[in-house]
RNA sequence: GGGCGCAUGGCUCAGUUGGUUAGAGCGCCACACUCACAUUGUGGAGAUCAUAGGUUCGAAUCCUAUUGCGCCCACCA
């Protein structure tokens, strides 16, 4: 270990390590009785993703949990794999091939599927790559994609089920419509972004009356075309006598009646409505209602179509600007208002989409929500944090039907098989019928469209585990049903706050509904990424953070250690590349102490001295206080793990590993470095903070333990659990093969770790003296101490060599009676008066600007306190406890304000 | 229009069930590379915990209202 760097190198330590993980096979899971599983299925990145902040911080956290479970020797399962993104994927590969002038319809559907899955082929495993960077230790073997084989096979036989259950139905609604990607959306697939528009007010004649009007206010006026009706509020006095009257629609001079509804709002516009059934989701229920036409107007790439007369071909928003010009050119246009105004966008390409009359199919949501919100109100489904609970059961709640077609290639296609000859109703079927089995023709047609992806995503849980077993997977088939019977439910899901209706709350029904049980018991929802100024990042901002760039510069450690650590449960997360440094900071931190430490280990001691078990009684004082300290910090870590409190559990490493073991313990240890009880424990505490940190920083983690092994271990490894069972020991053996610690409560003593705790705070308080008065570092001084008590002089005799050494003294005396000795400055708020000798001249204001300040504090804390212990209610209410505390701090800082006062005349 | 989250030192945030002198990281100031680490060490400065009420012996923490920022949901043309 002496020839190695001052710094810790990621870029030599991170492959190297991850390929012997993966080729040892150390992250692959099968069921074992003897062991409690533990998985997560990862949320399947698309195919076409790009690793980015929120996937970094995502993946980390499951890798985090993943690791700490195995560590604690659960059979640990991370599920992988990767959703085939029907729509983001097919405009990608579009957009590919455009660059040859091309359109997937001059390919034809075949061809163009083939070019999806060359491109998946090529390009579709960049993000596995990326994750494999970060360090995640997710069981590759078992990747899965959406539409392999065996899980388009669970996708078909789910709709299959719920079209004989008659979930299923196909109905002609006004749905949500991407112009650009030219297919139907879900609701939750267009959401609703504000836009700076305009309220255009429009004048309809009427029939007999051309030069009087109706006035109605629209915001996309070139609906107006689609009109079959005006509406008015029955109670609307303004209105009331016109109802049943004829009016002209301008332009195409249709004759469209007024009729009344009370759905209409009088106060907005002029209270009066225009109608477009076939585009807009309120007029189409008006329109069902009224018995009104229902005219479409559009194509369904956005452009007016034929029933728009004149306006045939013409985009959508060029239209409204000629419609306008038209209608003002008649004197039809009585006034435009600035107006802001919600529409849906798609979320694949951010279109405004169009509300569009079209035949689709759709789930019956109700009965599958309602068993869905049932296990949540129970708890047998937890979000973390617990608000999110509210959300899910308010959507769940009022769940509308799911619209699951859609009119692209990529994707799983409909089940659904049509007879061409006798035309009787579509049969759903996994496998293509032979023939009709009415007119048995074999003229037979599948349904054109495919699923929603999110049809397949929500299988994920239990489709991975090659759910459905039929008979012809027989024979694999009874080793992936234990899989599954081993596994599921899973233990948590870990995903980001956007993807609760999408995707979490649909697992739950369909886990509910095919499994009979719930899909998972937690569910972990994590920040959303932000950049510093609390912007979401992205492209077209061009704000992003790249973390592969973060991996290359500081390291996956660090990436991942800095991550976690601001990452509070829930909580946003604002980001600046200097964050970074922590963590790098870190591990280079976590280096350099092991190479001390390694390199002060004594060669003589053997492998059994080093792991031998030792009674606490036998170690001195600082031993016994590092140790106990390490296990207070374990105690506290599994609390935090266990209730995914991460950042805090990587907080507490951090400050342990750091300002504890390095800055206080290595310091004192220093000065003895080979003796016996000093090797033992700093070579303990760094193995099994190893252990500990390694769920968070697994590359340096291994780095180190395996220096460890290789020059100390020989194969035996440290822990007092032995090498797992088939485990040899030697080359083979990783950190990851090992056991978490055992929490060693024997070994924590509170009141060890105070009386530690006082004495380093005597040593600061020195050192602040000392600067006070501008000691150099490597001067030596002389200081006479005067303890209050037996117990602090007991402890000031014990560890005089201590605090000689870590305050740089020449010597340290002991006085007997309370006295500031000649040429001393001192200090005197704690339970041990200090006085530090100098010569010649010292900067005496600085120490008076110094006492100033302190009688200050002292004062305000008295008069506070003081005044609580007046305070009768306050001695009668508080606990006696609490009363106690204050009195007897009160005391202290009386004597320390007196002692500092006759220090202040002294000076003066 | 409903719902949620957040306001704590210059910046980014912690702060468990209300209870000593409110913590950390970064930044800042001073000093220090003979001793594992300058991606370091030592010491220091810096906060009336958004505002106003209330509950309580006691509030950053609980309640109410207000202000500001952010997010989600909703059919207001």
């Amino acid at each position: 270990m002496n020839e190695l760097s001052t710094r810790y190198n990621h870029k030599e330590a991170e492959d190297k390590w991850y390929k012997f993980w993966e080729d040892k096979g150390y992250f692959c899971a099968k069921p074992n009785p003897a062991k409690k599983p533990f998985c997560i299925v990862i949320p399947p990145p698309n195919v076409t993703g790009i690793l980015h902040m929120g996937h970094a911080l995502n993946n980390t956290i499951q890798d985090i949990l993943t690791r700490y479970h195995r560590l604690k020797g659960e059979e640990a399962l991370w599920m992988p794999g990767v959703d085939h993104a029907g729509i983001a994927t097919q405009n990608v590969v579009e957009k590919t091939i455009a660059k040859e002038g091309l359109k997937r319809q001059d390919l034809g559907r075949e061809k163009f599927l083939e070019k999806v899955w060359q491109w998946k082929e090529e390009y579709g495993s960049t993000i596995i790559r990326q994750l494999k960077k970060l360090g995640a230790s997710c069981d590759w073997q078992r990747m899965r994609f959406t539409m392999d084989g065996e899980y388009s096979r669970a996708v078909k036989e789910v709709f299959v089920r719920l079209w004989n259950k008659g979930l299923v139905y196909q109905d002609d609604k006004v749905i949500n419509w991407c112009p650009r990607c030219q297919t139907a959306l879900a609701d939750e697939e267009a959401p609703h972004r504000e836009l700076a528009g305009n309220l255009y007010y429009l004048k309809y004649p009427f029939k007999d009356e051309p030069e009087k009007f109706v006035v109605v206010a629209t915001t996309r006026p070139e609906t107006m075309l689609g009109d079959t009706a005006v509406a008015v509020n029955p109670k609307d006095k303004r209105y009331k006598k016109l109802v049943g009257r004829a009016l002209t629609l301008p332009l195409i001079n249709r004759e469209i009646k007024i009729i009344a509804d009370s759905m209409v709002d009088m106060k907005f516009g002029t209270g009066a409505v225009k109608v477009t059934p076939a585009h807009d989701p309120n007029d189409y229920l008006l329109g069902k209602k009224h018995r009104l036409d229902f005219i479409n107007i559009l194509h369904p790439d956005g452009r007016l179509n034929a029933n728009t007369g004149e306006y045939n071909g013409m985009d959508r928003f060029e239209a409204r600007e000629v419609i306008l010009e038209d209608l003002k050119e008649r004197g039809l246009l009585e006034k435009i208002e600035a107006h802001r105004l919600s529409a849906g966008h798609c979320y694949r390409c951010h279109t405004v989409i169009e509300p569009y009359l079209s035949r689709q199919w759709f789930v019956k949501m109700k009965p599958l929500a309602k068993p869905a919100v049932e296990v949540v109100r129970k708890g047998k489904v937890k979000f973390h944090p617990k608000r999110w609970t509210k959300v899910y059961l308010n959507w769940m709640e009022n769940i509308q039907d799911w619209c699951i077609s859609r009119q692209i290639w990529w994707g799983h296609r409909i089940p659904l098989w049509y007879c061409l000859d006798c035309k009787k109703e579509a049969v759903a079927v996994i496998e293509k019928p032979d023939a009709c089995r009415s007119c048995k023709s074999t003229n037979l047609k599948q349904d054109e469209d495919v699923l929603d992806t999110w049809f397949s995503s929500w299988l994920w849980p239990f489709a991975t585990f090659y759910w459905p077993f039929d008979s012809r997977q027989q024979a694999a088939g009874s080793r992936q049903q234990q899989d599954l019977e081993y596994f599921y439910p899973t233990s948590i899901l870990v995903t980001a706050p956007e993807i609760i209706f999408f995707w979490v709350a649909r697992m739950i029904m369909a886990g509910l509904e095919f499994m009979k049980d719930i899909p998972f018991r937690d569910v972990y929802i994590h920040g959303t990424v932000r950049d510093i100024e609390g912007k979401k990042m992205s492209k077209s901002l061009g704000n992003i953070i790249d973390p592969l760039d973060i991996i290359n510069q500081y390291g996956a450690d660090a990436l991942r250690f800095s991550l976690i650590s601001i990452t509070a449960q829930g909580q946003d997360v604002f980001l600046s590349k200097e964050r970074f440094e922590q963590g790098r900071n870190f591990a280079n931190k976590i280096w350099n102490a092991s190479r001390f430490i390694l390199m002060n280990l004594e060669p003589s001691l053997t492998n059994a001295d080093l792991c031998a078990f030792f009674k606490k009684e036998d170690l001195d004082t600082v031993n016994r206080w590092i140790l106990s300290r390490f296990y207070s910090t374990l105690k506290a870590i599994n609390n935090y793990l266990e209730s995914f409190k991460l950042n805090e559990a990587a907080n507490l490493l951090y400050a342990f590993f750091w300002h504890e073991f390095c800055d206080w313990y290595l310091e004192i240890v220093k000065a003895d470095i080979k003796h016996p009880h000093n090797q033992l424990v700093m070579f303990k505490v760094l193995e099994k903070f190893l252990r500990l940190i390694h769920p968070f920083m697994p590359f340096i983690s291994e780095e180190i333990w395996q220096k460890i092994k290789n020059t100390r271990m020989q194969g035996h490894p440290a822990s007092p659990a032995g090498p797992p069972a088939g485990q040899a020991g030697g080359r083979d053996t990783s950190i990851m093969t090992e056991r978490w610690p055992h929490l060693e409560e024997q070994m924590i003593d509170k009141k060890l770790e105070k009386q530690a705790e006082s004495i380093f705070n005597l040593i600061k308080e020195i050192r602040n003296l000392r600067s006070l008065i501008s000691v150099k570092p490597q001067e030596k001084v002389l200081v006479s101490l005067y303890p209050h008590s037996k117990q602090k002089q007991q402890l000031v005799g014990n560890n005089k060599d201590l605090v000689i050494n870590l305050s740089r003294l020449e010597g340290l005396q002991v006085l007997d009676k309370s006295m500031r000795p000649e040429s001393t400055i001192s200090s005197l708020t704690g339970e041990i008066d200090i006085y530090l000798h100098y010569s010649g001249l010292i900067d005496i204001d600085n120490v008076r600007a110094g006492l100033e300040k302190k009688l200050t504090n002292i004062g305000n804390l008295i008069k506070a306190k003081s005044g609580r212990i007046k305070n009768k209610d306050f001695l009668k209410k508080a606990p006696q406890g609490v009363v106690n505390q204050e009195k007897e701090a009160l005391v202290k800082l009386e004597g320390e304000i007196k002692r500092l006062k006759k220090m202040a005349d002294e000076l003066r």
